[in-house]
DNA sequence: GTAAACCCTACTAATCCGATGGGGTAAAAG
DNA sequence: CTTTTACCCCATCGGATTAGTAGGGTTTAC
């Protein structure tokens, strides 16, 4: 299931993506036009700040802005920053390995086999999407 | 990410499969061989017992049997019925399907186009996998 | 009739998620 | 140089879910 937090973040990064290049959007803009929590929205566009996916400018006129072309933001590198691993089991995450505690031979579970597949082919669609794809 | 309810369950039917026609196997039996909590086993076999996939013998020598062949049982079946949804969205679920309270419009949702492509990849997998696959 | 093994309900500890509240800091406007 | 705007950061909190536990009840083989 994917958490509300990444759900927002990329509804946040479509809704950045479509203004002209070099303006900035304010959270308030966002938060009401995306029916988003004001402080919760915050939250997320400063995570994606502190990856270097968003820069954000303070006072008046500020707001926040896309640090690259929209073209260049893989849809796997949003939900990795906002959700966490991407496969359904950490035994077969790529960035977010960890062996489980069940399970002494990973070759042999046959969960570990068919969630490999699943990941990949998650990863395909995630990995050939960007921003640009989205807006 | 799979809850281990579900990832037990793939385990137990795997280890039930692995049997000669006819065998019937115990949760102790199952609980023990795949480092499983034994009454947090014996209600997912239950689950899987009371959608039809399962069949179960009571008393002495008792245990549960594959109640179709293991190529007709899809992994879809069994994700649905001990997960829930297989998309990662309510809004894009065929069989769990809810709206969403933010999003008027789904059809404008870059949200929900990106986890259409993600969900078919994924039914994609499942659907042409079966527990035969999986032994 | 007793032991084996499934059936069923209820409860609980821990964790996570979404959201909220209250300030703090930087920058522009006047 | 003061006010306003808008991002920055921390701490907390209620509700939901998960994984597991407890404790019986029921059926069947021997």
């Amino acid at each position: 299931m994917l958490s509300k937090k990444t759900k927002y973040g990329i509804k946040a990064l479509t809704f950045i993506a479509k203004q002209e290049k070099g303006i900035k959007v304010q959270i308030a803009t966002i938060s009401d036009k995306e029916n988003i929590s004001h402080k919760f929205l915050e939250s997320i566009l400063l995570t994606l700040r502190k990856v270097g996916i968003l820069g954000a400018k303070k006072g008046k006129g500020g707001g926040y802005y896309l640090l690259k072309k929209a073209e260049e933001v893989k849809m796997t590198e949003v939900i990795r920053t906002l959700e966490g691993p991407i496969a359904m089991v950490p035994c077969v995450s790529l960035n977010f390995y960890e062996k489980c505690d069940d399970c002494p031979d990973e070759d042999a579970c046959s969960v570990h086999r068919l969630m490999i597949q699943v990941r990949d082919n998650t990863l395909n669609v995630l990995r050939n999407t960007t921003l640009a794809d989205l807006v």
